[in-house]
DNA sequence: AATTTTCATGCAAGCGCTTACATTGGACAC
DNA sequence: GTGTCCAATGTAAGCGCTTGCATGAAAATT
């Protein structure tokens, strides 16, 4: 009965067809490939389509062709601003080159992360964007089984030839430790996100461990505080920070957002920062150089690496796979929150 | 080819049937309506979905059940605190559901923001959420031919009976520039989003001039400026403000990104807030307490609003339409940008 | 003018699922 | 023992599209 053109069910190829007096396969030529259609064929073709107001059905089309110029994208979280900034210039190029982009968060969750990527590959993602390394083998075998182009975003390591752009945290983190240190800060505590399994942050904390050992310090004396994604836990950690050695002079936090739940937590405490204590963050998004005082952080270009990632997916998409691994530089931005000790 | 299980390609439904011998409409019930199955039956099926590692196949499932279990969502963009954090709400409401979101942004660009709406019905959206009534007539008329529940948020209007939740943009920023009026302010400028196709903002911009005109000062004079989203943006917004008027004593922003950049061109400039001008804002995400001087502007329940969308579009799901729009309260909260005026 | 090549189009077989309807074999009542 | 009913499962027809192959006509070649 939906066959009929002047019922009001969604229009179908078929109906578009029929009306343009075609096969459904020149119809569908006429929309994927229009040169192969003759002009004439194709006005008519056009017209009833607008005049049908006809519009493909994704799925249907996904089916048939086994693909659906749709890449997948699991992050911890839409909250976070650095993904936020990366994400929309990752679309924004893929748009350009014709893909459409699905989003998945995971609350940097492992198990939920894991079944993001499942749920990307069902919808037939036909290439993922993830963040980090840190994922099951399974995960890992599956995607390779599956076939599905993956690039592994926001970290860099050189001992591991998985597709990726990033950065390296480690090295990043420990050239900024060494400023810190070489403003004679000795007693220095890191605020973290958990460890567990995030790449990013282990390699953040380690590059922290990396500076003190150059310095002669006992990396072990570090005080982690581990703690999750938010101001509030920032704030909470700085004060644990200070309780577990109220000498400390620097507070290193592996992000921004901790950071300055850091600055605030030690505005509470009557703590000024520089003067009694010095805090650091690592993003450098546009909160850290609103802060009062100012942040000092790593600065992260998140919105290139979105960008390129854009761009490398698209080649192993056509390549099948392989691209080596892309670094990307990070720099330091010396703000007021940083000062010497002496 | 693909029939040989042995082969390395994607396990399928047939494949999942075959090895647990049974037939592929009792696999699809074992995975969709588990207790049509009997117990026996059930458990051998999940074994060879297990082994086999099988997944099923959402684009034909989509495609054969003619409805996909997603909703789709278009943000003016990602970038936006109150939109990620709002969208995160609305998001884990429906996964509690079972519901899958997709995510499309539209940079505030209505002509993109049609595109968006059509590519997710495309996609089997079986419901949207849209913000803001802003957008042409005719693709309202698409979403009702093609019976897709549709919910309106960020923008409550009592003479419209679109569903929809969100609060009234016009009378809590006529209630904040009463404040603001009360402080003895009297020439005020307004930095304002582009108001053409967002009634955000151009409800924010009338409140204004709603108690403008309660005070007996005529609407008219009110100087606004409209500039695009971003910080940068609303410092030269200020700039220009001030240069149209130097003696303006308060800058109403219509969000809290334009407020932080007038308060760092007030800072650059030299000039002191508040005590030279005083600046507002408009959401109360973080960053506005964070600010220095912290900013007094209107508090919107983003969260919330997420988390109630995500009901009220699972029952307008059910059934079938309807919903009464739902207006959130908003508060204003009085921090040190405003001060008095004598 | 006959033959080959090329090109535009049609035909029809799927893509991997769901689901209306048909079938089967108990359990149960009589 | 026979008949009835129902629950469990199977059969097969699509869902709306793409695409390999077939077809026939026009263009190019000889």
């Amino acid at each position: 009965m939906a066959q009929n053109s002047s019922d009001n069910a969604v229009p179908t190829l078929a109906d578009v067809a029929q009306r343009a007096k075609v096969s459904t396969a020149t119809v569908s030529r006429c929309l994927n490939n229009p040169d192969q259609v003759v002009g004439d064929t194709r006005e008519r073709v056009m017209k009833a389509v607008q005049e049908l107001g006809y519009a493909p059905n994704f799925n249907a089309r996904a089916l048939a062709a086994r693909q659906s110029n749709t890449v997948g994208a699991v992050i911890p979280t839409m909250e976070n601003a650095v993904f936020a900034r990366g994400l929309q210039a990752f679309q924004e190029e893929l748009v350009r080159h014709g893909k459409t982009l699905l989003v998945a968060s995971s609350a940097y969750d492992e198990k939920l992360e894991d079944e993001q990527v499942r749920a990307l590959v069902a919808r037939g993602a036909d290439a993922l964007l993830l963040i980090g390394y840190d994922r099951s083998p399974e995960l890992y075998e599956f995607l390779a089984k599956r076939q599905v182009p993956t690039l592994i975003s926001w970290s860099y390591a050189e001992d591991d030839d998985k597709p990726a752009i990033g950065f390296d945290n480690r090295y990043a983190m420990a050239e900024l430790a060494r400023v810190v240190l070489s403003h004679g800060h000795r007693r220095i505590a890191c605020i973290s996100a958990p460890t567990a399994s995030n790449d990013r942050a282990r390699g953040r904390v380690q590059g922290i461990r990396d500076a003190l050992a150059e310095a002669g310090i006992d990396p072990a004396s570090l005080n982690v505080i581990e703690t999750p994604y938010g101001i509030e836990n920032g704030e909470t950690g700085f004060r644990q920070a200070m309780a577990a050695d109220p000498d400390t002079t620097a507070v290193m936090c592996v992000n921004d957002v901790l950071a300055i739940g850091a600055l605030r937590a030690a505005r509470e405490m009557g703590l000024s920062v520089p003067g009694d204590v010095s805090v650091t963050g690592f993003d450098d998004i546009e909160i850290a150089l609103l802060a009062e005082p100012a942040l000092t952080t790593v600065h992260v270009p998140h919105r290139e690496m979105g960008r390129r990632a854009a761009g490398l997916i698209i080649q192993m998409m056509r390549n099948g796979e392989a691209e080596k691994p892309v670094r990307l530089p990070t720099d330091i931005r010396l703000r007021q929150s940083l000062s010497s000790r002496r």
